[in-house]
DNA sequence: TAAAATGAGTCAACATGGCTGACGTATTCT
DNA sequence: AGAATACGTCAGCCATGTTGACTCATTTTA
């Protein structure tokens, strides 16, 4: 995988380990890495796209799916922290995934102003559909690598998540799932 | 805040290693990596971002400066099939950026129907100014990794893209960049 | 050489999912 | 009793994706 060197480059990057430099003056692979993240993201999230259309949703209805899935008995204030949306922007498609009960609501017992969001058996159903490509998609992925290549992957995705997002997602649950 | 097990996952996937089982019944580890394609997606892509709104411009003006600055001569038609998106998608945002001369078009010398994509100088800083934090961020994150992190890194997100992305990505140019 | 195919650009119309600011209502905290 | 919180909702804006139809210049092909 060898790439001739263009010559012109400014080179204010030092390259990591080839001294390899893109037309941009930048280190190739980081170029590369840069567009792996748009190819990857895309093709990752194209199974469930495909699956939402025939009912009618998007992506927006995914996520909320998928993260009241994940932590049920989550709040409405704690989906749009960890979402980074608006309350409009939620509001739509939360509207959507309760009038079509793929979504419950129940009152908190403590404080009845919270509301917790929880998913039906329908819901189930649906987020297990949509996360299931993506899921073989990762197995398969596995499959073609070394071992040890997931833990690596994650903890370089952990690095390249901002430190709030992180936080963020830990904090206001309480429980156990850090990201 | 604790919230009781349900106790009814399926448990339809054996778990790669840990046998910990997530609240759907999914290897939790991969549950969690289709979380951190989702954040550190979002995070990658929020500093230029940040930049793009200074001028005036989103995301869709970002890919094609990008593009066009890594494959100088490209044509439209190109553009589209590494984009995947629409003549029309791609005619607004490619409209501005002419207009405002980021980029150049240039009739190809031996098929005049054809139009070679080029930077300016204008178009080369500010291609620069929205890569170097993504950049940045990927060094940063390796710097906090094992060696050999990046080349894993990068083996796993190509498996994760589709091969007609990648097929695409080449074949169209003529030239050695191979995702 | 006439007809077909290709590359590029354009129009109108539509959907999704971000955003803002303002406001209402129920509930809880001080 | 009044302030603060959690949630919902209205109206409107913007970016960026979609479709289908059509023009125009140029090149290829029958």
């Amino acid at each position: 995988m060898s790439r001739e060197n263009t010559g012109t480059s400014e080179e204010i990057f030092k390259d990591t380990q080839s001294g390899d430099v893109s037309p941009l003056g930048l280190p190739r692979e980081l170029v590369e890495a840069v567009e792996l993240m748009f190819f990857a993201y895309r093709d990752f999230v194209s199974d469930p796209d495909t699956i939402l259309e025939n009912h009618g949703f998007g992506r927006a209805h995914h996520r909320v799916l998928h993260f009241v899935g994940r932590r049920p008995g989550m709040s409405v204030s704690e989906l749009l922290h960890i979402l980074s949306i608006t309350k409009q922007s939620l509001s739509r498609v939360l509207k959507d995934l309760i009038e079509e009960k793929y979504i419950i609501q129940e009152t908190d017992e403590h404080d009845r102003r919270i509301k917790r969001l929880l998913l039906s058996p329908k819901g189930h159903e649906l987020h297990r559909n949509l996360i299931d490509p993506q899921i073989r998609r990762f197995q398969e992925s596995l499959e073609k690598s070394e071992i040890g290549t997931l833990e690596k992957w994650q903890e370089f995705m952990r690095h390249l998540t901002n430190t709030e997002t992180k936080i963020d997602f830990m904090d206001d649950a309480g429980r156990k799932h850090q990201l």
